[in-house]
DNA sequence: TGTACATCAGTGAACGCGCGTTCACTGATGTAC
DNA sequence: TGTACATCAGTGAACGCGCGTTCACTGATGTAC
């Protein structure tokens, strides 16, 4: 049957909210189209009234999710935004153990490398993010703003893969911590 | 028909390394068991033979490439790593371009959270390889050499995973030369 | 404003395919005598 | 040392299963008159 065109819009962004989480969570590849559709509230054949394919919803999927990081960092506080709270919620437990709603560059990073669309819509959140970081960070030198900001991104990326791989609770916390106490 | 007992030892041997590469090039989901094989330059049928199950040879195969990763990486220099050809290595195109050979954090970290046996040979070899750093490179106050290495890695494989998800060349470069730049 | 009908976002069964895994079979190796 | 035979790492076809994708069908919505 029909359903209401604004409907429609919600439904759409509901799936790639849901692929967004899933897909954090558990990967790309491990991830049905089913089950994104089953966590929407529909059934599967309505997908593909959406999406050309799995892979086209990938690529929708990270520059929606992107998109609302940004938004989301930006929002947080509208001139600056403070470091260390950034850091300490970036390199905390909560975040390690609820990927689903955390960091999309260390959930999926790795992931992206094979898919040519995906990579795309990837690139476009970084750049964004990388210049949110850099004007919006308080930084003691402007000069090295941006140099600084990639290089902290790049910490705390490789800390919560690495923390969120062990076996460990001990070295994850040692890992987390001693990133923390060198950019804080 | 029976083979020498020598040679299945080997083939053991190949069929994990052919693994440890597919898996770093293109990830645990999409290689399959098959294609492990044939890489071996065997069929389907003796994987069963030589492991219980994928995700067993998943466990066995990250054990057997970090112990490899460890021991060249403790070859290089018998009692010291150079600590900038060691950086220029990690964060160059060859690297990034060749992950079949490269990094397993890097190349597979993300993908681990979800594999519990898998977790446990991870750490196992976080572990050493940041023993083999902090002992190994020369860092300027041994005091801090623990903590310095933990910061420095995740930097490298935060830069790696980012570097090689990324569409636009230049961007990769500058997110290398940045950290390249900062820990040289 | 009321009626007739085209639209199209849904449903849910079905498709082919490749996956991980199993198994009956093969035949050179290694062993017992 | 030579012969008979058990062993077992292979082969390769077959299994059930879940995947991504397709499609005939449904019926309320929105439009034409």
């Amino acid at each position: 049957m029909r359903y209401p065109a604004n409907e429609t819009a919600q439904k759409h962004i509901k799936i790639l909210d849901e692929a967004a989480k899933l897909f954090r969570e558990r990967g790309f590849t491990n991830v049905s189209v089913s089950e994104i559709m089953k966590a929407t509230g529909l059934t599967v054949g309505p997908f593909y009234n959406h999406f050309e394919s799995k892979e086209a919803l990938i690529a929708e999927c990270l520059a929606h999710a992107g998109d609302k990081a940004v938004a989301s960092l930006e929002q947080i506080n509208k001139s600056t935004i403070k470091k260390s709270e950034f850091i300490d919620y970036y390199l905390s437990k909560t975040h390690i153990e609820n990927a689903g709603t955390g960091c999309i560059i260390a959930a999926l990073g790795s992931q992206i490398r094979n898919e040519p669309k995906a990579k795309q819509s990837f690139t476009k959140y970084v750049k964004s993010l990388l210049i949110t970081l850099t004007e919006q960070l308080p930084w003691s030198q402007t000069k090295n703003a941006r140099q600084d900001s990639i290089v902290m991104l790049s910490a705390l990326v490789g800390a919560v893969v690495m923390a969120g791989a062990l076996d460990d609770e001990e070295l994850s916390q040692e890992i987390l911590n001693s990133v923390k106490r060198h950019f804080n």
